[in-house]
DNA sequence: ATGCTAATATACCGGTAGGTATAATAGGAG
DNA sequence: CTCCTATTATACCTACCGGTATATTAGCAT
């Protein structure tokens, strides 16, 4: 592991323990045994750390989704392939998506959402062109793509945090088929009443 | 509104804005027309700060949930009051519990987290105990009380950030009986499926 | 008027935040 | 061996952090 990932990785330890605004360069830099201004070598700023680390992230996950989702006419079966990697994203990456999730709710005024907006925007517009693509199957949805999208990624982050709860932090998360049938199946009655 | 108000007051905007740790002291009492030693006459220091101001909301949302929930025999009628009761709240008092919300998912040993951690659990604790009033109607549920209370309050939590989300910051958040009825609804075909 | 207490301001403290100027080191190319 | 570039460390900057010592003000009881 080079110098550039020693930073990002206790940078992600730290952020995910303490919230990015508690925790100082000098403290990212002591837990990976180096000095400050290897890190602005690296990153230039703060913000340039943290935008690294998420769009690093990011992609992967994005990867995994889309590797996964494709709509193919069958829309409860493309929704649980999305659940399922995310779960798997997700319990794989728990510092890095607690975290992103941390940002995300944190003020709009914060540097730390300001950064994770963009991606998780984009991640929303991904999930909502599905809801899009399963029109002909859903009838009309009368614009509220964008709702479904939301309602159904919250529930997959709800799911997450209790599930992350419950689960000693060293230990896997885990969460099998027939669980993620339910959660899909149990939105998709959301969706019908 | 007394001085000690007036810092409350600001200290909730800077905070459900910015963020607990992005936020001076200095900017809190500049906003409210004061200076330093007045707030630290009144909470002696930051964390003093946030205590109070937590707990005085938290009270609130305690209080309006216990005028609304008391088990009664009809387990989704007093889910739905529940409900009713949060949302009111919730939506009453949009920063304070999106406030409380951002604190609970940042990292443990954050010190905002710290101080609002033993809140939610109290609240927790008393969904969890609703569940448990409800054995008999409810079956046997196996010691998941829990993970029900947190499935429960997740659905809430989440439909409120979905509503907020799609309402402008000075627009209030509406939702009528029949919407809260279809969450009750969703949540315990959950449970039975 | 006088003394007492509650409440507020001025001016300051040490410490640490993010960030940088500068120099040293190391490894490969010629 | 020498130069060049990439990488890293020492030592420092200014600004601001949370917090406080001290003085002042205002109201009230005597």
């Amino acid at each position: 592991m080079d110098n550039r990932e020693k930073i990002l990785t206790s940078a992600l330890d730290l952020f995910y323990a303490r919230g990015y605004d508690a925790v100082g360069i000098r403290q990212i830099v002591d837990a990976a045994g180096l000095t400050k201004p290897t890190m602005y070598y690296y990153f230039g700023s703060k913000r340039g750390l943290l935008d690294a680390l998420l769009g690093e992230q990011y992609e992967k996950l994005e990867q995994c989704i889309d590797r996964a989702a494709v709509y193919n006419g069958d829309f409860p079966e493309t929704l649980f392939l999305v659940a399922e990697a995310f779960f798997r994203f997700a319990s794989e990456n728990r510092k890095v998506y607690s975290f992103m999730l941390a940002l995300f709710y944190t003020g709009q005024e914060n540097e730390g959402h300001k950064a994770v907006e963009p991606l998780i925007s984009r991640y929303y517009r991904k999930i909502t062109g599905l809801f899009e693509a399963a029109a002909s199957e859903l009838g009309n949805m009368n614009g509220r793509q964008k709702q479904f999208a939301l309602g159904f990624q919250g529930l997959l982050d709800m799911t997450f945090l209790r599930l992350r709860s419950q689960t000693p932090e060293q230990e896997a998360i885990v969460l099998d088929e027939k669980q993620i049938r339910g959660i899909v199946k149990q939105f998709m009655y959301g969706i019908y009443s």
